[in-house]
DNA sequence: GCCGTTTTCGGCCCGACTGTTTTCAGTCG
């Protein structure tokens, strides 16, 4: 029912050749083009463009693989490396710790072939007589089984995006639909959901032809059908009889339940009812095509789905309300990658890329020198990189300025990548943390606290270090981390990568009371990802983020003014 | 399989970490 993406078919045929131990290289290849393409949003739109033989690692067999899934057509080389390696194994290569050669030991030694014999085998101990195994691998087995179990059945908010657009548009090819969107977890932009929920507006008798249509199951809940079925994610359709009950639908199909908890009670204090088929004055329905209609007949200025949770009040008519962020508000971003270190497309295009959408600046940060496995730069490719960056400005002073820097590793004590005379010749740096990941709480609270109150750290990149539904958040204290931020100025970065989102709501409005500039960042390490920053001001809009807690919203010219403030300041640190 | 101031063969990101070993293989970032 889910085709597989083409970074999944190729990620699988690189298992497969190695697990085979036929064509070790073979397999390198395939896996790195797995990750390379990885970084595109949209594989499928790029190979129609004709953009995938240019990227380093493509070659004619890849493309080859990929013309086949993109046209939806058969793999002949991976239904060969499927027939002879059982399904299973290839769920539990995705376990951390557990690559080719060790899941290659499980299967011959121990007889195992799915994920249910693997947790079986752990609670038998039976893990540790293999050779290369022992206590520790075991344990890890063990939290990467619990860890795969906590995330059945959730997904990241791009994943729920994608699934509820896709289909919402099929719902509205269907003739007795007349309107649908998008409601749940997903509108209101948790960066983690369980499902898509969907309001349509159909013919007063088109819900059993349209639980049909979907192959779904029909229910009934507060006096409104509703159908469900599986999809990517499991799907829950509301069907709306009445045009002017829309509004009311989505409202509460959206949620949260705490909002609209506190619509209901709001309701009642005017003596009206707030229900699932309604809001009654009496006898009398107000008509509500709208969600706005609601809020107004309640006399209430519109939350925006972002913000429609329980501990945000609800604004009432003629009360001021601070306008939230939104995507218009952006001048441009910081933090991206080219191909100088693990990006896929080079300066130009980046710079294009982001003009195209609307940004007047763009930050460039390449890894750094210690992070070699990137291709992080050394100050003599640094060096480089200004100059060619320098002759881009000028030759088109009209386009999107880039702007030099560096995504520089926070070293083990909280020191940056660079010395100080390479950092003073940037724009802008980012320190991020890539590795030792595992030092003690108060360890990396320590570390934080140095990086943020280093002189030429302007920002602190994906600050927690989490990728969602894969590595838990760093669990240091984020707040020392802001108080140090504060103090020194630094800002942090809401990277808006779908697979970050760091730092999370809850944390950015601290950094909002502490006065703490946000900085989001794409992250980008391909041209089309610079379209991340949508889910980037999702989550500042969840925070209650404004234009003015955020460095994006600066002009060219005021960017360069807040950078070179702390430039100033930092010379004078060194010259204290 | 991909690639090329190493260019049609012969290499292939590389250092750190970890847990397992007794000198290092496997995995990760």
């Amino acid at each position: 029912m889910t085709e597989r993406s083409v970074a999944e078919v190729l990620k699988r045929l690189g298992f497969g050749y190695d697990f085979l131990g036929e064509h070790p290289m073979r397999a390198r290849a395939f896996s790195n083009a797995a990750r390379t393409l990885k970084k595109l949003p949209d594989v499928a739109t790029a190979f129609a463009a004709g953009e995938l033989d240019a990227l380093p690692g493509i070659g004619p067999g890849v493309l080859d693989v990929v013309a086949r899934v993109v046209r939806g057509e058969a793999v002949p080389a991976l239904d060969d490396v499927e027939a002879r390696i059982p399904p299973g194994l290839f769920d539990i290569a995705q376990l951390k710790g557990l690559g080719p050669k060790k899941v290659r030991t499980l299967h011959d030694d121990l007889g195992v072939s799915t994920v249910a014999e693997l947790e079986y085998a752990v609670n038998e101990n039976r893990l540790l007589a293999l050779s290369g195994f022992g206590p520790k691998t075991q344990e890890g087995v063990a939290a990467a089984l619990a860890a795969l179990r906590a995330r059945a059945g959730r997904y990241r908010l791009d994943q729920g995006l994608a699934a509820a657009e896709r289909e919402a548009e099929r719902l509205r090819a269907l003739p007795f639909v007349h309107r649908v969107a998008v409601a749940g977890d997903v509108r209101r932009g948790l960066e983690i959901v369980e499902d898509v929920v969907l309001v349509v507006h159909l013919d007063p008798d088109g819900e059993p032809a349209l639980a049909a249509a979907l192959g779904g199951a029909r229910g009934e809940a507060d006096g409104l059908y509703h159908v469900v079925y599986a999809a990517e994610l499991p799907v829950r359709v509301v069907t709306c009889p009445w045009e002017d009950l829309f509004g009311v639908v989505l409202l509460r199909a959206t949620g949260s339940p705490g909002h609209v908890a506190a619509l209901e009670a709001r309701a009642a204090d005017a003596g009206a009812i707030f229900g699932p088929v309604g809001l009654y004055r009496g006898s009398e329905r107000v008509p509500c095509p709208d969600e706005g209609d609601v809020y107004a007949a309640l006399g209430l200025h519109p939350t925006a789905p972002e913000r429609r949770e329980e501990e945000v009040p609800l604004v009432a008519l003629g009360q001021s309300r601070p306008r939230l962020l939104r995507r218009r508000d952006l001048r441009g971003a910081l933090h991206n990658h080219t191909t100088a270190s693990d990006g896929i497309h080079g300066l130009g295009v980046m710079r294009d890329a982001a003009k195209a959408l609307g940004l007047g600046w763009l930050g460039i940060s390449e890894h750094s020198q210690s992070a070699a496995y990137a291709g992080g730069l050394d100050a003599a490719a640094l060096g480089r990189q200004i100059e060619e960056i320098a002759r881009l400005n000028a030759a088109a002073p009209d386009g999107c300025a880039l702007l030099t820097g560096v995504e520089s590793d926070i070293l083990r004590d909280g020191e940056l990548d660079y010395p100080a005379a390479v950092l003073a010749q940037l724009d802008v740096v980012v320190a991020s943390v890539h590795t030792r990941f595992r030092q003690t709480p108060d360890e990396m609270t320590v570390r934080m606290v140095n990086a943020a109150s280093q002189p030429y750290a302007d920002v602190i990149g994906h600050p927690t270090g989490r990728l969602l539904l894969g590595r838990a958040a760093s669990p240091y204290d984020v707040e020392a981390l802001l108080d140090a931020c504060a103090a020194s100025g630094c800002a942090v970065e809401l990277n808006a990568n779908p697979q970050r989102l760091d730092l999370d709501a809850r944390h950015l409005a601290m950094a909002k009371e502490r006065g703490v500039k946000v900085s989001i960042a794409a992250d980008a390490h391909s041209a089309p990802a610079l379209a991340h920053l949508d889910f980037g001001v999702t989550v500042a809009r969840r925070a209650g983020l404004l234009p003015e807690d955020v460095l994006n919203c600066l002009e060219l010219a005021e960017l360069r003014a807040w950078l070179a403030a702390r430039k100033a300041r930092a010379r004078g640190h060194a010259g204290a």
